[in-house]
DNA sequence: CAAATGAATGAATGATCATTCATTATGGAC
DNA sequence: GTCCATAATGAATGATCATTCATTCATTTG
């Protein structure tokens, strides 16, 4: 009685590395989200991927590495869309800072459930360093986007009167404490406050 | 051979419930710190309060009842530090602000250990409703005390540009936000840099 | 078609851990 | 001093879980 059996037995298949650790990271994204980071279990996974409990050293080695590659999933995902914004030469810099914004509070890239793992880890850098060091270089990378952002957009006057890293980071901060926001809280609407919120801390830079 | 034992054998003693509670739940914050939560076990908490196993059974019933009243613990903690900055009759509402963003980057209430503690547990608010509710009510009672000082301290002119609710929540997630860049970055000077993106948020609004 | 390859399976293993509870120690009460 | 209530101990238990690997199966090659 083969768990994935439909009405008659559904054949194993082999299918290409890629697809497979892509099949699993998303059933790690999945569970973790559902059960947390500290109970969520190899047999979890395997049975969310509907796979046997083995794949997952066959294709990470171990549910350390699994987890690692989860992170880093998910990490890469969103600073390829960031990416995609920034090297776009049909937007002038207020469209651009505009068009972020509006991606950081995307259903597609940022939800619940990609919230919930984000933070799983973020709740273990302390004790794993290699999370933060995965986390880390893409954020180094972004912040100076936005900084020269920042630069090009600002008067000389808000300029002379603020720095402008800090201005970046503060605006860093705001979106990461908008993130959590979403996480802790279920209503729908704040998604839509979040980015309200955002966008009011720019523009009020602005003029 | 006792594993307290300084030279001679160390008597065990009695202590008063709520001393052992406390100390069961010190000993519990420095593990989470130091190993995660999802790393951290029974064993791990007794020794790091030199008692033994059975303790925790005898004081907090369960693993998780004793994690529930550490969170419960560190968000008491904070809640009764801003009521005291709050109840003062002797500051000015901007003094206050001013002591509010003070007692958010003192080393006393937030540092790297509690922070540690305090988004371990966020990360794991999806799968348990329960961390989320213990922060639900301070957050909700912080957030209207913010609103009120916002009210009172803002030009006309700026709270007709802007919605005063939509400013606390991006106060509130910017420091949520900063919180986060101190536990992400080891360095000491970053807490510094929080405390003036955070001033400098304010002070935009001020004028 | 037969043989070879290697992807996938899942029962078995052994390690880790929370919890239990019979036993021991402690500090008042009298 | 001796009892007694109860705080504290820690070896033992049983449950959970990651990992292993001999076996099975699908696909490719000759």
């Amino acid at each position: 009685m083969p768990k994935h059996s439909q009405n008659t037995t559904r054949k194993r298949r082999a299918l290409p590395k890629a697809e497979r650790r892509n099949q699993l990271i998303k059933a790690t994204i999945k569970c973790i989200a559902k059960k947390g980071l500290a109970a969520t279990t190899m047999a979890d996974i395997t049975n969310e991927a509907e796979l046997s409990v083995g794949i997952v050293n066959l294709h990470f080695k171990t549910k350390e590495l699994l987890l690692i590659e989860t992170l880093r999933f998910i990490a890469d995902e969103y600073k390829e869309g960031f990416d995609q914004i920034f090297a776009s030469n049909n937007m002038q810099d207020l469209e651009k800072l505009k068009a972020i914004i509006d991606y950081d509070f995307s259903p597609r890239i940022i939800n619940r459930n990609k919230l919930a793992v984000w933070f799983a880890f973020l709740g273990e850098v302390k004790a794993r360093p290699i999370y933060q060091k995965i986390c880390a270089q893409h954020d180094d990378e972004i912040n100076h986007e936005i900084c020269k952002l920042f630069s090009s957009l600002l008067s000389e006057k808000t300029k002379r009167k603020n720095d402008v890293e800090l201005i970046t980071s503060a605006y860093s901060a705001l979106t990461d404490g908008l993130w959590l926001d979403i996480l802790l809280s279920p209503q729908r609407s704040t998604v839509n406050a979040a980015r309200n919120a955002a966008w009011q801390y720019v523009s009020g830079l602005l003029d």
